[in-house]
RNA sequence: GGGGGUAUAGCUCAAUGGGAGAGCGUCCGCCUUGCACGCGGAAGGUUGUCGGUUCGAAUCCGAUUACCUCCA
């Protein structure tokens, strides 16, 4: 049975037992922060087995998209060598909320599985949670007792997600593959450590909400939950040995022979395996509009794409060629997934790319490689420096692996190991000891804060939670209710002041953490901490000039975002924003070259809207009518709820949160400040509206002027009057040249010339005192007396800015007798300053400016004296 | 969020605390029928930003911003 059919039976099935067909979330869980990606089939509804409120439907089924590479969950490193792991994967799946429970479950389970995808019963078997006797009960009924094994928590326990929340017992089907030559265990059943028991369906039970003492109280909905990965059981219906050979997989695989040229077998399955399942999970993880990135998600991207490269360069291929992948992905799943048809050519690019980049990684990572290795004193590499290579420079461990073999080495791979366990404890130490906030009082049970800054700058509330951050001297206070808009989406946290009894707090950020929870950070402008009390009722008010800012810049970035998709024909992406009070900045994939005429362009056409006043609305709509509008949005999906829209005029509107103006004029106006490349396809726009534009002009205005002023023009004329002045300084310099050289001839004759013996050599010694010179026009002097003379020490001195200078030098072949920067060290001591440098330049300064003439005159006798001193060392 | 690294001319990068450089590119000139090459010359720098140490900082220290990379 082909996969696809598989897919749409089981909905199908389960859409006859009453369940709504729920389409596949986003990868990216927009609603859970606490996760990278989404996991497992739940992740969507997880909230309705938690809350009171009512529910579209209590039955749902869904074919879901997931990711386990990353976070917790992390499955990358079995890749390859497991035939049933995968980074990106399909969950099957059957949900209960509040309505049917184990019976039902249960007996479905077995008839789809039985009936419908014909599956022998002899050859399942089911495993349960030991004290879960109910179904145990259920199973009875359908397979002897025999074939249901009782397993632990650590198997057969779901949950919960953290410290608290729902979990349940779980229920798991599997499938006997056969005899697995390599178990000793005679009673060979489910839960043997051998592969001859293939879970393929896990029926999770959430029932309980677990307290944080541990406590398991009953769950308000509980209801079921289950998984069955479209991979497995496409192997099982098609009866291959692993995942990879099933209609989902070999498509890829014939695909990766025909670009390598190679055939897969034994000895390269481990690369075209971990090709063939990363390449799925890129396509879809940019179809869902990741990129890559040094952190987070796209940094999980990023390391996909890197290693599945790097597994191609293995088997031989040697130019980019993931990108080549892509078209065979979206056949494999032609009508099921919209968005990688929709954003092909954009996940095309994406993964080019970032191939390239890991060239470049890869020959700089080549280079470093070589000349580390000069400098080692044995075969053996040692972990410290392996793992810098890896942590500081990026190589891969595989490259690290080839090239030592290559230069015949060994690395010590256990001392390295040994530094990344070390890095690891570090990183999660820290994060802990991370809190560093001293909780001054705190409610129990803090929800989510109410958020009323869309309508009002200004509100009541009361104090629920004060923190103090002693290390910066600041303090983080929560409310129930606030207008202040927290950082999130590029937008900057709101200022203003908490006004209290007794006492008036400063916001100067606003931040919101994983639960909703505002905290508003600052300090206390008037009153003592002390004064604040729990349940205190406060004024919570926004400064307007901060918020109508930051709302203009916002705006403004849309119609940047706008503008730019305009001007470059719907090329340019955005990939990410920052809306600051001062300024904003926007960073967005365009392959074209930015120029300063192009600019100009966009910043003409921003302001052409800014001074038509058009209006700026903000409604709230479904998703997917918002995309019907034809509205921008940056996350492919967000399931339920609504979104808000912000509407421009009437030719642009853009999925949005933030706040924005009520129209386009109070923008004012928008100066371009700067626009850079920042990588490969990346560029930035840097930009300032509204007062931070005034001023922008202002302060030019003020410098054109000055700048005529000092040119004693106009500044309609400065150009004209500049490029003279250039021109002039040009024949003055050459004319400067000439009559410096004439001059040095002067200088040169001033100065004193003796002889002195050193070493039996005759030394020429030239001393002089040069006022108001600087050392680099001493030096150049010194250069000069110098140039075509052997034998010969020019020491200068004089007095600038009421100091002591000293310049000394001698020629290349006395140097080795004769050392400038101890006559300079020794002269500028004696001036009561220090000095020093190269032993045939040198230069320092000295407080006494009484002895300069002294110094310089007795020069002749010094500086053998120094030389002999040394002499006698 | 934490660790390591980098930031110098338009680009790629040098410069034991001591006078800011090379190659490529740009411009001008020469050579050549022309192009590529070749030759000669010139322009181009607040050494990311701010502070500290020092007689003296591109270099050392601290802070900050951006990028690279590893861990979460």
């Amino acid at each position: 049975m082909k996969s696809s059919e598989i897919r749409s039976r089981y909905l199908e099935f389960f859409e006859k037992k009453g369940h709504v067909i729920v389409p596949s979330s986003s990868l990216i869980p927009h609603e859970d922060p606490t996760l990278l990606f989404t996991s497992a089939g739940m992740v969507q509804f997880k909230k309705y087995w938690a809350t009171d409120d009512p529910l579209p439907y209590t039955r749902a089924t869904s074919c879901q998209k997931c990711l386990r590479a990353g976070g917790k969950d992390s499955d990358l490193e079995k890749i390859g060598t497991s035939g049933k792991h995968h980074t990106f994967f399909e969950m099957l799946g059957n949900f209960s909320f509040g309505d049917y429970f184990k019976e039902e479950a249960i007996n479905w389970a077995w008839e789809f599985v039985t009936q419908h995808l014909k599956i022998c019963k002899d050859r399942l078997w089911v495993s349960y949670f030991h004290d879960d006797t109910e179904t145990l009960k259920f199973w009875k009924k359908l397979l002897p007792e025999s074939k249901i094994v009782p397993l632990g928590k650590k198997d057969n326990f779901w949950g919960p997600a953290g410290d608290t929340g729902p979990c349940g017992p779980c229920t798991e089907i599997y499938i006997d593959t056969g005899e697995d030559p390599s178990c000793q265990n005679n009673n060979c059943k489910p839960g043997c450590d051998c592969n001859r028991f293939l879970e393929f369906w896990n029926l999770v039970f959430p029932q309980y909400n677990q307290q944080s003492n541990g406590e398991l109280l009953p769950l308000k909905r509980r209801g079921v939950d289950t998984g069955m990965g479209l991979e497995r059981i496409s192997r099982i219906l098609q009866n291959k040995d692993s995942n990879y050979e099933t209609d989902l997989f070999t498509p890829l695989i014939a695909e990766i022979e025909k670009i390598s040229k190679i055939s897969c077998n034994q000895e390269n399955l481990r690369s075209f395996r971990i090709i063939s399942d990363h390449i799925r999970a890129a396509v879809f993880l940019i179809g869902d509009g990741v990129y890559p990135d040094n952190e987070g998600r796209g940094y999980v991207l990023r390391r996909i794409i890197r290693r599945a490269h790097f597994e191609g360069i293995r088997i031989g291929i040697k130019e980019p060629f993931l990108t080549h992948l892509v078209e065979c992905v979206k056949g494999i799943f032609e009508g099921i997934y919209k968005e990688i048809e929709k954003n092909t050519s954009e996940i095309k690019k994406v993964i080019c790319e970032e191939e390239k980049k890991f060239n470049v990684l890869l020959s700089s990572s080549r280079k470093i490689f070589e000349s580390d290795i000069k400098k080692l004193e044995s075969k053996k590499i040692p972990g410290d420096i392996i793992f810098r290579w890896y942590d500081t420079y990026g190589i891969p461990r595989d490259l690290i692996f080839e090239l030592a073999q290559q230069h015949n080495l060994e690395p010590d791979w256990e001392a390295f190991e040994h530094y990344l366990k070390k890095q690891k404890e570090m990183a999660k130490q820290k994060s802990i000891f991370e809190q560093k906030k001293q909780v001054i009082f705190e409610k129990p049970l803090i929800n989510e804060t109410v958020f009323t800054g869309y309508q009002e700058t200004e509100n009541k509330g009361s104090v629920l939670a004060l923190y103090r951050i002693s290390e910066k001297d600041l303090w983080e206070i929560v409310l129930d209710t606030t207008p202040f808009y927290p950082e999130k989406g590029g937008q900057i946290g709101d200022r203003g002041i908490i006004k209290g009894k007794d006492w008036i707090f400063e916001v100067l950020d606003t931040q919101i953490d994983m639960r909703g929870v505002i905290f508003h950070i600052g300090r206390f402008a008037s009153g003592i901490p002390d004064k604040i009390k729990e349940n205190e009722q406060v004024t919570a008010i926004v400064s307007k000039t901060h918020r109508m800012n930051v709302a203009a810049n916002h705006t403004a970035t849309h119609l940047l975002h706008y503008c730019l998709r305009n001007i470059s024909n719907n090329q340019a992406r955005q990939a990410g924003s920052y809306v600051g009070d001062d300024r904003l900045r926007f960073d967005f994939l365009f392959s074209g070259r930015l120029d300063q005429d192009m600019i100009d362009r966009i910043e003409a056409e921003i302001n052409k809207i800014i001074f038509e006043n058009h209006k700026v609305d903000i409604v709230e709509m479904d998703y997917q009518q918002a995309i019907k509008s034809g509205a921008v949005a940056l996350f492919t999906e967000k399931y339920g709820g609504k979104v808000r829209v912000v509407k421009t005029g009437n030719f642009h509107s853009e999925l949005c949160g933030g706040i924005h103006v009520n129209s386009t004029s109070e923008i004012c106006v928008l100066k371009i400040l700067t626009f850079s490349s920042i990588g490969e396809n990346l560029k930035r726009i840097e930009a300032i509206t509204r007062e931070y534009a005034y001023m922008w002009f202002k302060r030019r205005n003020e410098m054109l002027l000055q700048a005529a002023e000092i040119m004693k023009t106009v500044p309609e004329s400065l150009l004209t009057s500049i490029q003279r002045m250039k021109k002039h300084i040009q024949e003055m310099e050459k004319k400067m040249k000439s009559i410096l050289e004439k001059s040095l001839i002067n200088i040169s004759e001033k100065l004193d010339e003796k002889k002195i013996q050193i070493n039996n050599h005759t030394i020429s010694i030239f001393t002089g005192q040069l006022d108001n010179i600087d050392l680099v026009q001493l030096g150049k002097i010194a250069d000069n007396i110098c140039s075509g003379k052997n034998s010969c020490v020019v020491l200068l001195a004089g007095v600038l800015d009421g100091r002591a200078v000293l310049v000394c030098k001698v020629t290349p072949d006395i140097s080795t007798i004769v050392n400038a920067s101890h006559i300079i060290k020794h002269i500028a001591k004696l001036l009561d300053g220090s000095g020093g440098g190269k032993p045939e330049f040198a230069q320092g300064s000295g407080r006494d400016i009484t002895k300069i003439e002294q110094v310089i005159s007795q020069a002749n006798r010094i500086i053998p004296e120094i030389f002999n001193k040394n002499e006698r060392k």
